[in-house]
DNA sequence: ACCTGAACACCGTTCAAGT
DNA sequence: ACCTGAACACCGTTCAAGT
């Protein structure tokens, strides 16, 4: 059921409605002509809105990430956080990491993930960071990929629980892994992490 | 310069064909219009070959990743072994994870870096590798677009040296945390597990 | 076994012209 | 400020027909 307005659009109508199209038609599927078709305009009429597709994509992917998790939580909260903005829309993990090429280092993905690894204690945090944003995009991307694949595809009994629940357990081992072991206890002057010895 | 071979062709010279291609106009370039021009050949000739394009693009990725690293080197040669196979073709790593949603489980360079993690005595190996991989085809991924990206935007200066030698880093760390630091030494004999009594 | 020729239903993008 | 209409140079895929 198309959207069917009769009044004029502007940049935030258009990338509101590509948002919703991407939803339900997926990535490879979200062409102008269909975005216009939505929206009850020409395809040539998205262009003063938007100078390409490429940019219009881009601000797709922006509003994506621009969910992004409490500012206080800690690493393994913050990036689970990343990864479940990239699943609330179809193909949105393929999008972000399709777009965000340029701009590596200015995400605000890798900023919260930067800090929380800095109150996590773990050296070395601008490169942590940046190493645990690419497992998050490159494990995002796969399991989504593997969903829209399994939904359509030869199901085998009912394996996908098992299928989703190992894919839960591989983010968690990867996140913990790349958080790193925090630096010894008494090196910390600012923020002494709790010792554990509850063994 | 075209290939103008007037024989006719199999398979396996299509798929060679179109892996040249890909190396010279990049993956969005990669039509199948395109690579029977460069065989000389209409395009629905391709169709005599393969399926359809998704299935031609399965090929392609399936030989980028069969280059795999030696059978008995450790977790970090492994790895960058299978970055290196990714970055030999343009677009390579885009390809891949594209095409690998399917098959999560078997791909080769997985099971190599299954058994490098068991011989580093690493705990949670199917896990740990499935981890890397998607650390490896996610850092790799932003890698490639980002040279890409460089290699016809706007270069400020001379900072593409740092950001290389930066994303290697990232790579080497990353891959490091994953592989996880191995249980105790004395207790890698069969495979009790290992009691954590060293603090 | 392998390819041509023609067709079908699509693409992204540009640009004069309308309101 | 926002859109139409028409055009241009492309797509992937199918299918009868050729050799």
């Amino acid at each position: 059921m198309p959207e069917h307005n009769s009044t004029r659009h502007d940049r935030d109508g258009v990338a509101r409605a590509a948002l919703l199209l991407l939803d339900e038609v997926g990535l490879a599927d979200l062409s102008m002509r269909r975005i216009a078709g939505a929206l009850d305009v020409q395809p040539s009429a998205l262009y003063w809105h938007f100078a390409s597709k490429q940019e219009l994509l881009a601000e797709l992917a922006d509003r994506i990430t621009a969910t992004m998790p409490r500012a206080d939580a800690d690493v393994l909260t913050t990036a689970r956080g990343i990864r479940d903005a990239l699943f609330t829309y179809r193909d949105g993990a393929e999008l972000v990491l399709s777009t965000s090429a340029l701009r590596l280092g200015s995400s605000p993905a890798q900023t919260a993930l930067e800090s929380a690894l800095r109150r996590h204690g773990a050296d070395d945090p601008e490169n942590r960071a940046a190493a645990l944003l690419h497992f998050v995009l490159g494990h995002a991307t796969l399991v989504q990929q593997r969903m829209h694949a399994d939904s359509h595809g030869a199901t085998i009994g009912d394996g996908v629980h098992d299928i989703t629940a190992g894919l839960d357990r591989v983010f968690d081992l990867g996140v913990t892994a790349l958080a790193g072991t925090p630096v010894a206890d008494d090196e910390v002057s600012e923020l002494p992490t709790p010792r554990r010895d509850r063994a």
